[in-house]
DNA sequence: CGTCTGGGTTAGCGCTCGCTAACATGACAG
DNA sequence: CTGTCATGTTAGCGAGCGCTAACCCAGACG
């Protein structure tokens, strides 16, 4: 649905393998627990190799984060756009954004995680970027519940924890998972705020 | 010379002082990202003189989450005695729980993201004390859903996730913050998963 | 008054880390 | 063949880390 099986964009298939590899690490271990020879080991070459891909460590991170809020905001406004009753398109942020955080657990991570790792030139741009993606769900809660909109705005990272949780909790298989969390998120954004 | 093995009963105040200033630093750059330099400036002295106190800085980290994980399970069963209508417990465990992350927003953060960077014989006991305190909300998840004991897990660590999102937004006051958390959690838990 | 002790200091060791340098090699292009 | 390029290798540097060693000193106390 959200993931292409076919083989991916051409240019970096190794760029992006060893960009997988490493998130994946950062998730579990966090950003400075993970070594230069960890990440390289994880593709099966060998510490500086990396060197040919990728300007340093912090570009890496500095790629991967930018590469996750862009995807995250390219999703939200193509919804915006598709769905203009704001009941629907509340629904459709949901469900778009419990399927991402489904199928890239470890991006999600180190979203959440490691934004204070990033080096600044990359940090503002990232938080740019997901200022933007919150605006459209803090649009869309509005128009929605009526609630004013500092209000709406934490709704809106609230619902972000309760998605973003799925990576740690994996005893439900991905539908039974999705329909959970999308159910929740709803039931969370439009009754909660109510009162 | 007479060795005993762990650090004795409360002498308090510095102990502490040292940990709530560390839980602050590990929350905002992650535990790697801290040295012991850091912690030691951030209460007035300088590096090594937190070995006074602490056995390493593995052993700041257990404390902390051995603590944190103690205070959670108390105040869980502490409100599982004193509520046994089903509703209600649900309600007075998540009154808890949003005046526990209101309240102490840096010790949620580093229990929520170092677990990991523990090491092994603190990690287990960690885990232990927060499977139980998981336990406490899916029993009374189920005792007020029906929902089968997987899902209600689920629901559980989806609404940890919602309302420990606290430290990462802070535009509303304390007072309607909490109120907001305490109802979408409350909506996410009843209407969600009946569907 | 001398001694002990708790909590602090600075110097520095050993290790690991991010990263660079120098070199190797297989796949083509001409 | 040979030269180039992309992509890998290993050796090793400099910085920073956690931690120990050695010393210091203000009280408390017999």
């Amino acid at each position: 649905m959200s993931s292409q099986p076919l083989p991916a964009a051409a240019p970096g298939s190794r760029r992006d393998q060893i960009l997988a590899a490493a998130a994946e690490l950062f998730a579990r271990h966090g950003f400075h627990g993970v070594g230069i020879d960890d990440i390289g080991a994880a593709v099966g070459i060998s510490g500086p190799a990396l060197y040919r891909h990728f300007r340093s460590k912090d570009a890496m991170l500095g790629e991967m984060l930018t590469s996750i809020s862009e995807m995250l905001l390219d999703g939200g406004q193509d919804r915006a756009e598709k769905f203009a009753e704001p009941r629907t398109l509340l629904t459709e942020l949901v469900r778009f954004h419990v399927d991402f955080a489904l199928d890239n657990p470890a991006l999600i991570t180190v979203q959440e995680r490691n934004l204070g790792n990033l080096a600044d030139p990359d940090r503002r741009k990232v938080r740019t970027l997901q200022r933007r993606y919150v605006e459209v769900w803090v649009g869309t809660i509005q128009d929605v519940t009526g609630i004013d909109e500092p209000e709406a705005r934490a709704a809106a990272l609230a619902v972000f924890g309760l998605i973003n949780s799925t990576p740690h909790s994996r005893h439900l298989d991905r539908a039974q998972m999705g329909a959970l969390l999308r159910r929740m998120a709803f039931s969370a954004l439009t009754h909660g705020p109510v009162g």
